[in-house]
RNA sequence: GGAGAGAUGGCUGAGCGGUUGAAAGCACCGGUCUUGAAAACCGGCAAAGGGGCAACUCUUUCCUGGGUUCGAAUCCCAGUCUCUCCGCCA
């Protein structure tokens, strides 16, 4: 969300800025809401001031006018909160301005590779896709979990259950060893405000699965991604900036209705309502957001080095990133049945846009306070990792071989055969 | 599910109709003292919003929402959350 005192200071250039996002946006309503607003929180706040003096003269022959005074702020009161509703309506739907980084363009075609990392593999017979593979193997079971649940969910059985365990601790392990992330075993239902916080609502309702506690009580949603709460860690709070930056790091199940997504990746497991990932979260100062972004990501691609999986870098264009970034690098990892890259990846900075609909803040040099800022990114998605390690590590019988740094977390298993 | 207790600033915690935006302590920042540090002493220290180039100033805020009153952190009502005891339960 953006500070409405920094707006006004240069309006021409925030809508400028939002340009690039491709988007609606009706400025001069907003303009127009925001200045009837403070000509009635003036007039209210005169008011005020009058009954206060009355009422602390004491003096009774103005308790009258008092009187009449409250029912005049209250009809003033009414008209700017039904003013302020409105500009609040504009306000939280208005997504992220993009970093000058950022190139601008329309949607995923127009995203920039930075970087290629691995070796893509070579294979003398034609490679398999993941989900034919792990259903040879019996291991992948996606009718089941139609019977149990519908579509886009997948049971996942044996040795590839182990392997997704495997990943989440191996993953886990090296952000809290080697990349200073603390380990968070997180709640997975949040509130209407964290998830107004992060800014999945109101704007994305649609996505979210939400839970009823009780008929009548606070709603609840599903986290879609562990980003949700782990960064309201720091909702409603003045950081000690001695305790920046913060990092956390979780392995949680995530849960999207795909609402968007009808037809789309509707084979296998690339795109399903429930799916494990590890996510990493950073609370920074926020001149450090940028450095951190570039800190994360490497975090990221890591993992991939380490389990020796062909991947390349990409930073998103104005048109293709989500609503709360201002920069976004995806990592994409190399899928041989489609022969292409995949996202597997999505390190982000919000920079202070979370923060401030979170009021997460704290005390700068000059002792102002000030708008902490935020990153997130994926460290890794674990089925889509799953997915790579059954297609880049198969062999021509359609056994798959565990890559070298994940055997110690199964039991040095170094193949995955058909029983 | 039944019975109680509570919610105040970064934290602990007083206040229980008007000079209380809020005592005191801790933490934090600045200073005196000291070779340096600690201790002691002195001073400072809430947030949001509005106005102003600025110094500054005004309004709001003691869980949330209503109500009583000229005036509410303080009284009344509703709700949320937390804690304790009993029951049930992974």
């Amino acid at each position: 969300m953006h500070n409405l005192k920094e707006i006004r200071k240069d309006f021409d250039t925030f809508k400028k800025a939002l340009k690039k996002r491709n988007i609606d946006i009706d400025f001069s309503k907003l303009e127009k809401l925001d200045y009837q607003n403070r000509e009635l929180i003036q007039k209210k706040e005169n008011l005020e001031k009058e009954k206060k003096d009355i009422s602390k003269s004491k003096d009774k022959s103005l308790f009258e006018k008092s009187k009449k005074i409250s029912i005049e702020i209250e009809k003033l009161s009414e008209e700017q909160k039904t003013i302020k509703s409105e500009l609040d309506k504009i306000l939280f739907n208005i997504p992220n301005i993009p970093h000058p980084d950022v190139p601008i363009g329309i949607d995923e075609n127009n995203n920039i590779e930075v970087s290629k990392a691995g070796k893509i593999p070579t294979f003398d017979f034609k490679p398999k896709t993941h989900y034919e593979l792990g259903e040879n193997l019996k291991m992948l079971d996606f009718d089941l979990a139609t019977k149990t649940s519908g579509s886009r969910f997948v049971f996942v059985k044996d040795k590839l259950a182990l392997l997704e365990r495997a990943l989440s601790n191996f993953m886990l392990d090296t952000h809290i060893l080697k990349n200073g992330y603390k380990e968070i075993s997180p709640p997975l239902l949040a509130s209407t405000d964290t998830m107004f916080g992060t800014g999945q609502l109101p704007k994305f309702e649609n996505d979210q699965f939400e839970i009823k506690l009780e008929e009548g009580s606070d709603r609840k949603f599903l986290i879609p991604t562990a980003e949700v709460i782990l960064t309201n860690i720091v909702k409603d709070k003045i950081i000690d900036k001695k305790d920046l930056p913060m990092r956390f790091v979780a392995s949680t199940p995530c849960f999207r209705k795909e609402a968007g997504s009808y037809g789309k990746d509707t084979k296998g497991m690339i795109r399903q309502h429930q799916f494990y990932k590890v996510e990493m979260v950073s609370i920074v100062e926020q001149n450090k957001c940028n450095d951190e972004l570039e800190r994360m990501t490497n975090c990221a691609t890591n993992i991939l080095d380490l389990l020796e999986l062909p991947y390349r870098k990409v930073i998103l264009c104005s048109g293709d990133m989500g609503f709360s970034a201002e920069k976004t690098y995806d990592i994409e990892v190399w899928i041989p049945s489609e022969n292409r890259y995949r996202e597997i990846s999505s390190c982000s900075s919000c920079s202070t846009f979370q923060a401030v609909r979170m009021k997460s803040r704290y005390k700068n040099e000059k002792k102002e306070t000030v708008f902490a800022g935020t990153l997130n990114g994926s460290g890794l998605a674990i089925g889509r990792t799953l997915i790579a390690i059954l297609e880049n590590y198969q062999n021509k019988d359609g056994s798959i071989v565990i890559p070298k740094i994940l055997r110690p977390y199964m039991n040095n298993l170094e193949k995955i055969a058909i029983n």
